[in-house]
DNA sequence: CCTGAAAACGATTAGAA
DNA sequence: TTCTAATCGTTTTCAGG
């Protein structure tokens, strides 16, 4: 098996999502279908994960983006905080992080009073405290990954 | 213009980027034709920035993400850390933020080797001091956004 | 701005190497 | 795993409301 081509289709598809078969045939030098199989392959593996349009924060809603770091205000309970913080769907994403904090969020939101809103939810919903990280300006995000080496 | 039909095609084109046209008109009750137009509309105007495939950072070779935070050590110059930056792939996402750094840095690297020399490169690249924060586990990224509003 | 239908194109499947 | 070729579904374009 030749890795070399899976990672350029991974390559390619992660730059453009909707890229069809056939102009990930061009870009590999395979055959339409030989470019299908290895997609499939790829995906139900869950080297690809999915799909996603990406879209301009501002023009949906959603201008502000912050970081929340958070801490549990009790260390001796159970903490689940990403479950319990799972139903905001202003956060983005969340991590678990080495440092001061127990966790990062990143979080979009449409104003400074939906943040402060957010923030309260995030406290309530998780007993934790919070220290958030207003963002200025997005210079870039969502640069594709670009696979290295070996993909088993 | 109806607002709420473009709303629904972008929360569907989110959750899947390779939604059909004929997927898209069963969700929002549009002809095909319709639908294709104001997708065409949306990624003209740059409501839609483009399509991605999410790879699986385990299985695509950087296991290992983190944040790093960057400070200017000489406030009198020029600061383009951003553009200084551009050049290293490693670097998923470049915010400028409020708080005691000027810059947060999403990263992504194989190993903490790698992270170490890309911490290096930063620092030379922009001539300012770091503050990296390590990503232990990631419990959720790449949450679809859902649009509020109006997208105009 | 919408629909619906025809033509072009892409995806899928089957069979062979 | 790859290829080619036939079939099927999707996208595109255009006439008309």
């Amino acid at each position: 098996m030749d890795d070399s081509v899976d990672r350029a289709i991974l390559t390619a598809i992660s730059r453009d999502g909707r890229a069809t078969l056939s102009q990930l045939s061009d870009a590999v030098g395979l055959s339409v279908s030989a470019v299908q199989s290895r997609l499939r392959r790829l995906e139900t593996r869950g080297v690809i994960s999915g799909y996603q349009a990406i879209l301009d924060p501002e023009q949906v809603g959603t201008p502000l983006s912050a970081f929340i770091e958070i801490t549990p205000l009790d260390p001796a309970q159970p903490d689940n905080a990403p479950e319990l913080l799972e139903h905001l769907d202003a956060i983005e994403a969340c991590h678990s992080i080495a440092g001061d904090a127990s966790y990062m969020l990143f979080v979009r939101v449409p104003s400074p009073r939906a943040l402060e809103e957010l923030v309260r939810d995030v406290r309530l919903a998780a007993n934790v405290s919070t220290r958030t990280t207003v963002v200025l300006q997005t210079y870039y995000e969502h640069r594709p990954i670009i696979p290295v080496g070996s993909t088993e």
